[in-house]
DNA sequence: AACGTAATTGAACGACCGTTCAATAATTAT
DNA sequence: ATAATTATTGAACGGTCGTTCAATTACGTT
């Protein structure tokens, strides 16, 4: 044994996720990262390699921190259904004026990167899929409960519902305050596919 | 008079756009449009100003051509929703394929900007309102011709196409080709908010 | 207290960034 | 033919990019 690393791993992996969610990818510099961060490049390519290096490991945290909160959720709530509502008004409405950027982290690398960076883009599909995988356990879980009365499978409905709120972040983001965001939300699972 | 420019400016600006769509407006370097535009740094900067003047071109000349389409199916088709649904049909899964990018540079510009880069982006969002009253007005005349039964307005209607829009673009980049667009489109239009 | 090991530092690298501008070429008007 | 005007060229600018690495520092072990 030598020296210990003194900086706290997920305190700078925090920092990093917030700032690459801010700034997108290309548009964060590791010169960005390393005031953000308050690391020497050295101990930075040290401790993460390099700059996608650094990108995938905020990739990783960003959506731990999602499916966390799914289970967080899940365990508060009376059902699944109230569980997978709530995680979609916060992802469009809370996540809108609180995250460090409007747009999905996930979402938004998908949209920025291209095969330039092949790597980045199969583990932010992977990561999606992921989160896909969640919602369907809880769409599940609510249909045996009778909470949903649709021919659609589980992971049919998980992935409208990633569709809504793909589209909704966007849309939020161009319109600013008029919309009642809420109110969308409800209607996705008032009606068709979620219920005929 | 003196002499005139040689460069076909039309010309330009469609390869510009294509790159800037394809790549993104951090990731496209003067460079990058030196070579695919074949024109010098000088000649650039006295045509278009600086790389967001030229963007601000693309901008322009990419939502002229979408509302052209618009117009052009509008009056091929029977009726105002046809030429609705096949333009949504259009840019949701033949674009995804054929385009320079599977997602809608508005949509991408929204996503990847930040406030560093203001004037962009209120520009950006001026155009996506563009298309906002171009889809509301179809939708008027397909509510008068009594082919939409709905209690929202053809504004509401429209924005709502433009969430499913920017959600299944996204959606369809993640999930490669086991999907089937055509069928979520047309059910965007046959269940609420489009038809109760 | 001295040693060995690993974390940290920060200057430096070559490449590329967006942009400028003096020099040159090409066209029209005289 | 000459002059006036403007488009075009391409080298060059200062700055930033991602990354490297020799030197230094700090700690656990002996």
């Amino acid at each position: 044994m030598a020296k210990a690393a003194k900086f706290d791993r997920q305190e700078v992996i925090d920092l990093a996720t917030n700032l690459y969610w801010k700034k997108g990818f290309n548009a964060t510099s590791m010169r960005n990262l390393q005031d953000e961060i308050d690391m020497r490049p050295g101990s930075i390519y040290a401790a993460f390699g390099n700059k996608d290096g650094l990108f995938i490991e905020t990739l990783r945290n960003y959506t731990d921190k999602g499916i966390s909160l799914i289970h967080q959720y899940e365990q508060e709530k009376d059902s699944p259904l109230e569980a997978l509502k709530d995680f979609v008004k916060y992802q469009v409405i809370t996540t809108k004026e609180d995250a460090p950027n409007s747009m999905c982290m996930l979402t938004k690398t998908i949209n920025e990167l291209t095969s330039d960076n092949q790597e980045l883009l199969d583990i932010t599909k992977a990561h999606i899929e992921e989160i896909s995988q969640e919602f369907a356990k809880l769409i599940e879980q609510s249909k045996e409960l009778g909470e949903i009365n649709s021919e659609k499978s589980a992971l049919e409905l998980a992935k409208y519902l990633q569709v809504q709120i793909a589209g909704l972040r966007t849309f939020a983001k161009i319109d600013g305050v008029e919309c009642n965001l809420d109110k969308m939300i409800n209607e996705c699972f008032d009606h068709y596919p979620f219920n005929a």
